[in-house]
RNA sequence: CGGGGUGUAGCGCAGCUUGGUAGCGCGUUGCGUUCGGGACGCAAAGGCCGGCGGUUCAAGUCCGCCCACCCCGACCA
């Protein structure tokens, strides 16, 4: 391939608006150039890219017996509606209409299409277990895109489903995914661990995500720094030591004046206490619109996904002024509801909602709102003062004690490049998609489904291999094996030399960028350090007068000349035997 | 969807406060000289100053509305 002919020029400064490093020399590298927000198109380079690391994953699908099929990326709402998630995906999907009327989605995903199929196509238990993917357009119409290709509004997603009998049979297949995305993700370079992740809303109780770790990515994670136990924030939790007897020694609740002061960081200072010390109780409303009171220590943050999974909905949201008045709730003062108080009279009867109480939450003397303008309340002890139904929905934090060993954990951020999850009966529960099994019955196909993000894949690697220069592509998934560039001069040796040299390397099944411009060194050496293919080989009337070609790998600073008769078989075994 | 920011030549930016001829660097084109780490000279092309409306003798600059893009938070591969 001429670099001449390329299409797709490298820029010598990024647009500003690209932040990220990794972003940054995706588009000066011309990998891909936006079209509009989250959307891009795939430059040459970049697409050869995205093709082998889609080689990668389909070699590996195949490995493990999963078939490569296509479903259609405009789906017809029908199979939508048959799982509520018509509605649902309603603000985050690309819908249209055909000239009939009938409504059709840009596939958000494709568990239903593929769902549909299975029924149709798998009537008995003699024909599971069944694993199917498919490389396929998502389109997602995301609030919020963001560095590059690592958040896009539409890209090709490899995702797998996996068909069998029962959990037993789901399981199988399950972790025969994750063995497969290791391999995956190692061969295109990527240092992907998996982590526990949330199961949302969709039953199953185990599920994974292959994370990278990088500053720019958008997950955060908790480690342990003694055992093994990692899991996503979203899900992560911590050894609380168990409930120590109630201190017999607490006075009773009483009333405070605390006129004006209606934040922690106001209590804290004007009485003198920890946050740690005060109990803050937020209103959190569902989809439903139902509210629910959690209270929670003052130094603790509340964690959206795990509140989801507790109330069961798929979004949860900060109550508003009619909801605080609908509940008795005023607004800085809200607490639990105090009962023995709220008997006696001094204060109102409090707060009319489901209560929460975070298992943060021990048994001791707190602060907490009174449920009354100006007023606090001190020595509120939990289980004596208030009882509520015990959650665990606040997020870990760096040095908490680790659920499985006790060790301190820490937390790290890290872009989610794969998920693997068992949904068990719930697609086919709700789609009516049975076998008839070995006993003659008739019973739900039980369902996984493993995703991964071909352009979020790529964006990841250049993330994590650069450096200040450009781009260091793994030689599995780099856009060409071999850069070559002849320094041209007068004397027509070199291009001569180069040109003989580029058949020869081509013969042998090798890919080879050849740098035919008329530019200077200086130009050359820079844009193949940006592109960062990983041998890079020049010749000049230098290397020429020595019978000889220098070889330079791109992940190491030294040069090396090699003779002119060893070089092609030099390069064949340094990239491998493979041929195309 | 909430909060913040930016729109001036292909890219990076200045000009706006204080209204009066649209600029700089890089890149691009032509010619010449160069040729091992983003060369040099000469000449040139390239802008509805995001859009619409307003104020004004006069708007890139002031005012209003809209649009686009980016960043931070909540959701996803």
């Amino acid at each position: 391939m001429k670099q001449s002919n390329l299409f797709g020029r490298t820029l010598r400064e990024a647009p500003s608006d690209a932040t990220t490093p990794g972003t940054q020399l995706m588009l000066r590298a011309a990998i891909a150039r936006p079209l509009a927000a989250g959307l891009y198109t795939w430059l040459p380079l970049g697409f050869r890219v995205a093709r082998k690391v889609e080689q990668i994953i389909r070699e590996e699908q195949d490995r493990i017996g999963a078939q490569e099929l296509r479903i259609p990326v405009i789906t017809p709402a029908e199979y939508w509606k048959e799982t509520g998630r018509w509605d649902t995906l309603e603000p985050v999907s690309f819908r249209t209409k055909d000239h009939n009327g009938r409504d059709y989605m840009i596939g958000y995903t494709h568990e239903e299409l593929v769902m549909h199929h299975a029924r149709n196509e798998i009537l008995s238990y003699r024909q599971l277990p069944a694993m199917v993917y498919h490389f396929q357009e998502k389109g997602r119409d995301e609030e919020r895109p963001r560095a590059g290709l690592l958040r896009v509004r539409e890209f090709v997603m490899k995702d797998a489903y996996s068909i069998d009998r029962d959990w037993e049979g789901l399981n199988e297949q399950y972790w025969a995914q994750h063995g497969a995305y290791a391999k995956t993700f190692a061969r295109m370079g990527l240092d992907a661990i998996s982590v526990e992740s949330d199961t949302g809303n969709m039953g199953g109780d185990v599920a994974h995500e292959f994370q990278v770790l990088t500053d720019v990515g958008e997950d955060r994670l908790v480690f342990c720094t003694n055992c093994d136990y990692k899991a996503n924030m979203e899900k992560a939790t911590r050894k609380i030591e168990s409930a120590a007897a109630a201190p017999s020694n607490v006075p009773a609740a009483t009333p405070i004046a605390t006129p004006g002061i209606t934040s922690i960081d106001a209590l804290t200072s004007s009485l003198k206490i920890a946050p740690k010390d005060l109990l803050k109780t937020l209103l959190m409303k569902d989809l439903t619109g139902n509210v629910v009171a959690i209270v929670m220590p003052g130094d603790r943050e509340l964690n959206e996904p795990k509140l989801r999974k507790v109330l069961k909905t798929s979004d949860v949201k900060f109550a508003n002024d009619t909801d605080f008045a609908a509940v008795g709730a005023v607004p800085g003062y809200i607490g639990p509801t105090l009962a023995t108080l709220a008997e006696q009279g001094p204060l109102p009867l409090g707060l009319n909602a489901r209560l929460l109480v975070d298992a943060s939450v021990e048994t001791r003397p707190y602060v907490a709102g009174a449920n009354k303008k100006d007023t606090h309340v001190r020595d509120v002890l939990p289980g004596r003062d208030f009882k509520g139904e015990t959650v665990d929905v606040h997020d870990v934090r760096e040095g908490d004690p680790c659920p499985k060993c006790g060790g301190r954990v820490t937390i790290k951020r890290g872009v989610e490049v794969g998920n693997i999850f068992k949904f068990g009966p719930y697609y086919a529960e709700k789609m009516k998609a049975t076998y008839l099994a070995e006993d003659g019955t008739h019973k739900p196909l039980m369902f996984g489904s493993y995703g991964i993000g071909i352009g979020r894949a790529v964006q990841t690697i250049i993330e994590t291999h650069h450096d200040a220069r450009g781009i260091i592509w793994p030689l599995a998934v780099a856009p060409f094996q071999i850069h070559l560039l002849p320094l041209f001069s007068k004397d027509e040796s070199v291009r001569e030399s180069a040109e003989v040299l580029l058949k020869e390397l081509e013969f042998m099944g090798l890919e080879v960028l050849y740098d035919d411009r008329d530019d200077s060194p200086g130009v050359k050496f820079a844009d193949a350090d940006l592109i960062g293919i990983p041998f890079r080989l020049t010749v000049s009337a230098r290397t020429v007068k020595e019978n000889a070609v220098e070889l330079k790998r791109r992940d190491e600073e030294k040069a090396t000349l090699v003779p002119r008769g060893e070089i092609v078989s030099k390069m064949r075994s340094l990239v491998g035997e493979r041929r195309r």
